[in-house]
DNA sequence: CATGAATGAGTTTTCATTCAT
DNA sequence: GATGAATGAAAACTCATTCAT
């Protein structure tokens, strides 16, 4: 598997040497905090899970919604890495369009924070994740057009039809998890990715 | 098209006069607030929209859970309705299906409160709302079991499918309202719908 | 045993017949209701308890203190006749005084909202049972009297020491039934019986 | 007198000068403030009096029962110390008896608060004063046995005994302030000490 | 710089009392 | 007169964010 992008690529550099350790345990208090507990989470938590004072976490993230909005940067600059690893190993076009699709739903389903980060987003998150969202709709740009080349995707199949499939299947993961009712994501994909196929 | 499921049909019945005034003020006040708020809104608030007090609020609503209840049972009772009167009309089987979806999909987008009904969902409103789920399970039930005979739709779609289509359909159109970015769940429908006709 | 006083004596006369049962049934709803719940004990569960409507409750007594101050001259009127039984029976000084004493305590022990009867004494309520203490006192006076001239009781007890020690009692009876901790008010009792009397 | 036992002794050992400053502050706020509402008493008013934010009151209590809890076990705590040192001055055993009996009478009738302490028990209040119970029961034992051995206290007189005289005088105290009816719980005291000597 | 104590507006819910039916 | 629906001021407690140490 893919390392996951870090958070160095972009804040971290510069930082003095605890800064940056600091700041890793952070996002990583905060991948869990809101994992277990969604959008409910408290900065007092993370803070402790990261075993740092409150202070120091609005050292690094001036609002809850900007430490939000760095998580999802993070996690959309990891499924560009990604995207971009299927390109490059060339292989058969429809293969590689399902790969990548079936890589970032099966990330998403071990990572709740991410499935509900669609409705976290203020302005605020969007923006400080706006370069890595570039990159990413980049890259499955790249991968779309060689599928429909190919003649194995509808050529009508957008990046914007990517990410609203991404956004549906994670809330259902979501709404699965909230575990009143159950709801099968996976078989929600099949539909999806069969009704993408080119006859 | 048809009207919605009131709530005349089960609470409301010998009510005193202005009881029943207020309890249509509070549901519909409660649409509109959660329309506008999401899970965030709060009861001073519904009740102000609805021009009562609190404590009458809370005299047809022992709590929040109760209210969100009602109003997911109500709509729900709503698309049951519907689901069968596509039955009665007795026309192409793929149609009545086809139909149904789209109906209720409508309806789902032009409310904003039930697209995010399924995170709303607490053990006590899923409750309240369980006779209609049964209800409106038993009629999809026959609309799909028809299609299928009729050789339309693929053999293993179920209701539980149903379900989480819809789950995923109202937080795209959630998302999108959101406004922060924007998500085309009309095109997911269709990729969706033709993932499930038989081939 | 004595038949309680009843509130017939005072307020009901003139009634009609229907208002006068709903007080009554006011009256004993209150008993068992503060009995049940002490001072925390709601309006809305004393009209339950009777039968009638909180409209009704609130034609019957003004405020909740009201209702309280009835209840407490009913009890006293209730304590007055008794000292006069005693009184009437004639027998030895001392056995009347400390038999009064007794079955006041008894009474108090059965009837938990008698026994913080007075912690909920507002000025109203005070008020209400005023003619109810005037002739409750009157009667001790002469028992007391009485208990003196034999020689039996301590010359410096008056009719207020008698009512400080019953509210001493009920208070340790209260807090003895609230549970959190046990207290023995029946040897308080002899201690303080034995205090009083004459060497 | 002896100084009253501050909550230093137990929790406020290391903590931040500010944050200790302002514990004692709340403390002092809040006895004042149930001396004056008695268990009516509301937090904010115990933070306003205290000149702090209702959070900082409850990041120093987590609930009322608890603020009331420290607050009862501070009082036993210094009747304890209050008992320990009738026993060391090693005086004539009956005078002890007494002497620690009015000390205690003394500082609850100056202080309302603890007067009907009793009452505001909840079991999680008296789980926190429990160490502080424990403590002045072994003292008040010491003190019982010597007099007792010197034949100067009745033999059946128990520690419960005198918990339970505490708690009935201190009802009358807060009963009499209340100041619907005066109460003069002096002479009761005099009964029951009376009563409690041995013959 | 890190820490964690302080802040206080905001939330849900209760209940004595009033008032339309 | 009876009824019970309506009212709304509290009251306990939370949590994102600020600021003294």
């Amino acid at each position: 598997m893919l390392p996951m992008a870090t958070s160095e690529a972009v804040a971290t550099v510069r930082m003095r040497a605890d800064a940056r350790r600091n700041h890793e345990r952070i996002i990583a208090a905060a991948r869990e905090a809101f994992a277990k507990d969604g959008p409910e989470t408290q900065m007092d938590d993370v803070a402790r899970r990261a075993g740092v004072g409150v202070g120091t976490l609005y050292r690094h993230f001036e609002t809850k919604d900007a430490l939000v909005g760095e998580l999802i940067r993070l996690k959309l600059a990891d499924f560009a890495v990604r995207v971009r690893a299927q390109l490059e190993q060339d292989g058969d076009p429809w293969e590689a369009f399902e790969g990548a699709i079936r890589e970032q739903v099966d990330v998403m389903a071990n990572d709740a924070a991410h499935q509900r980060m669609v409705f976290a987003q203020s302005r605020e998150a969007v923006d400080r994740a706006r370069p890595a969202v570039d990159e990413l709709t980049a890259a499955w740009e790249e991968l779309l057009g060689r599928a429909k080349t190919a003649g194995a995707l509808r050529e009508d199949v957008t990046v914007a039809d990517i990410r609203t499939l991404m956004c549906g299947l994670g809330s259902m993961m979501a709404a699965d998890r909230e575990g009143v009712m159950s709801y099968d994501w996976g078989r929600q994909l099949e539909f999806m990715l069969d009704g993408m196929r080119a006859r």
